[in-house]
DNA sequence: CGGGTAGTTGATGGTCATCAAGGGGGGTGG
DNA sequence: CCACCCCCCTTGATGACCATCAACTACCCG
């Protein structure tokens, strides 16, 4: 419980914290500073009216149950550019994305980073048989996550089955994701990378949580940066791939981070690998 | 129990069945031709006297409930180049490698192809929670696999918990390896997967199971082309990096599969990310 | 208005893919 | 037994794709 989450004191039965953003950049070297705001007892509808539930691994606890996790939940919320998994650091607690975006990522000692994935709200975060992370995490916008402790988890394992057997499909899920971006990383070329990627948002847009599947609109909250990391590209490779797309009327890039796609068939026909 | 396994048949009760290689190269259309040899009561001993059995999955069933594994699993033997998965069809079956090595990859429609992991003795295979299998499987040298189908294995999830929890252990292990890959094709140059690729192998080899702790001396089975395919680049340079490690003084490079390993600190050096 | 970040576009070069040729080993058949 | 073939591997020559370096714009915030 000390470890990562730093130098904080936290009253147990708090039930809101906040990571604040005190650096203009992301240092991550740099603990977070942690805020508590608001503290008393818990409340029982602190989960039953979470958002993110119905889509969540939480959907398996039975709504007479949900007070156990309420109990043992702490809604945490992470202000965009901060990190609150370290990799390599002691692996403490389990997170649960509910609202915002988080980049998952590795990296190496002379700075080259690898971004493994997004995690949107319903995700679940820190699958790991090792005490420590085996990757880093950082808010891209503004993120609520729920926290829960290893030992509090382990507990509702051992009561709770179905919800060992919701993790494992979770992580199957992220399984054959992780299978697909091999195959992208290793064998695609950057303008199959980036269709992929493309094609790939607007999916998760459909799926529940999210905002609405609206025609073709996407709202990327991730820099053209972290899109490269993702891809294994460079910021000038996706920019340039992106403004290709663009003259072969592919797709509209908009101010900010909005792109809209014209032809999803010309996308696709693109990912599936042909030039 | 039909589909992939094609037209064989099959008596329920037999035990032992195999998959022989009958084309000189491995054309992954045509369906393996399975012949059954042995059939009779299934062996109480089966799955007591299984070397891996402490290394897999299956050690966690008590000693006293091994009949219940031993009545679902099928052994079955793959002969080398013989696919025994093949991506996109009904995922059938589970699979639990006993011996030899197998290939894990994914491929595109022209034909590229990524390997996504090597599965050695004591790996289970098959995790998925959609319908069709999202890799194939393919075999190295010839293999041993336990098989067993996907009711009977939701029925031993239901009734050993322990097993459950297991597999989540084991995904979240692959989970892992997966995360350390996507790093090493995003972001690592030729030099550095190559030297990468070796430590691995080595590390792989101290671990239970496998061939013994040999100082340094690696028997890789698997061919150039795989070990291409598995670190997203050609033959030529896998080829090209091998021999020029080996005019680093880094390592030997004997006949067939043996690869010896002279200097691991150089080579962790260039896997870490140092040119 | 100045500084910082994010993005786009251009020029150049390096890394690795591609094309090509040749050697060595294992299998089969004459 | 040797010729032949096929596969695997190695090495060389060339070129493409994408990274790098660089300049410029737009935007936000003080």
């Amino acid at each position: 419980m000390s470890g990562y989450f730093g130098a904080g004191t936290r009253a147990p039965e708090s039930e809101l914290e906040i990571i604040m953003s005190d650096m203009p950049s992301c240092q991550f070297e740099s603990r977070p500073r942690r805020i508590v705001i608001g503290s008393g007892g818990v409340q029982a509808d602190f989960c039953t009216n979470c958002s993110v539930r119905p889509t969540s691994v939480c959907s398996v606890i039975e709504p007479s149950d949900i007070s156990r996790l309420a109990e043992v939940a702490v809604e945490t919320i992470v202000s965009p550019g901060r990190g609150f998994i370290e990799e390599g650091a002691p692996a403490t607690d389990f997170f649960n994305v509910t609202s915002g975006t988080v980049k998952l990522f590795k990296a190496l000692p002379d700075g080259r980073r690898q971004i493994t994935g997004f995690a949107a709200p319903g995700h679940f975060l820190g699958l790991a048989v090792s005490d420590n992370y085996a990757f880093g995490a950082e808010a891209i916008d503004t993120v609520r996550v729920c926290r829960f402790s290893r030992e509090k988890m382990s507990e509702l394992l051992d009561d709770f089955p179905k919800l060992e057997r919701r993790l494992l499909e979770e992580a199957s899920n992220e399984l054959v994701a992780a299978q697909n971006q091999m195959l992208l990383l290793g064998r695609k070329t950057a303008r199959e990378r980036v269709a992929s990627f493309l094609l790939d948002q607007m999916q998760a847009g459909l799926l529940p949580g999210q905002p609405p599947p609206s025609g073709g609109r996407l709202h990327l909250p991730m820099t053209r940066g972290d899109i490269a990391d993702y891809l294994g590209l460079t910021i000038e490779t996706v920019s340039r791939t992106l403004s290709w797309m663009r003259a072969q009327g592919m797709i509209e890039v908009g101010k900010g981070y909005a792109i809209t796609i014209v032809s999803t068939a010309k996308l696709e026909v693109l990912a599936a690998g042909n030039s």
